[in-house]
DNA sequence: ATGACTATTACGACGCGTCAAAGTAG
DNA sequence: GCTACTTTGACGCGTCGTAATAGTCA
């Protein structure tokens, strides 16, 4: 019972399962298992279900993989979201890329304007404690 | 009736009145009275009632002042209220610049953090369209 | 009575963390 | 029956914006 050369379930690829647990996900991820359960009700995946228990697919999989990428760049959940339904399996997603790259314009304008923010916020922070002369209550 | 040259009510300035309504307050300071409530519902400030009212003071001006000025430099409501707190008459408010002091640096190293992250975001942002080549959903 | 101002209350947003209580599989 | 995992549900955070409703004052 150490490993079959030839597994009887039908997997594509012997190390790349076809469905992961909650547990699973969260860990190859690292992420909690309550974000994924968010993500569901937020309707940006929708794993099936064994039971009550939640079956994720090599689709969610990938969909979850898009939402921790969005994430990072600063696109909010829905966002990602409008981004995930533009899918659309007939042109191969390129309405979605496209979609995606005037996103990412308007997020980079928008963390530019993040970054003035700070830059501000630092120049205000040099000039603070220095006003806080006069009596202030 | 243009103007007394002196006038009846004691002001200390003829142009800084004694006290201000809400929709005074927020005007000058350019915040909504909704702000102000909850200021006060966060107990940064305590303006006096006339029947339901709210009469903010000079002090409470003051107050008002440092809160903005706090905000616009990143410290949360909490931490204002904090300093705040710390004013002491007796000694001129010399605990307050002190913490304000401490107060400062860290939110200094805050900002560099959050700085940081910004340029992560943008670096991802740049790298990010191009990945969305497979398949994502 | 009209209009200008004010009051209080409560819900929404964002992305989950953090219990709590309960169920299920092994 | 214990353990480990899972489920659903709900509250909490920070800073107000935005109604909704109702009162007060001239």
């Amino acid at each position: 019972m150490a490993s079959n050369p030839v597994p009887a379930v039908r997997d594509t690829d012997a190390h790349v399962p076809d469905s992961y647990t909650i547990s699973e996900m969260a860990r190859a991820f690292e992420i909690t298992p309550r974000a994924l359960r968010f993500y569901e009700e937020e309707g940006l995946i929708a794993p099936r279900r064994e039971g009550a228990a939640r079956i994720y697919s090599r689709r969610d999989w990938r969909r979850v993989s898009l939402i921790l990428r969005g994430k990072a760049v600063g696109f909010s959940l829905d966002e990602i979201g409008e981004l995930l339904d533009l899918y659309d399996p007939r042109d191969n997603g390129a309405a979605q890329r496209q979609a995606a790259k005037r996103y990412c314009e308007l997020k980079e304008d928008e963390l530019q304007r993040q970054r003035e923010a700070i830059e501000t916020k630092m120049a205000e922070l040099r000039s603070f404690a220095v006003k806080l002369d006069g009596k202030c209550n």
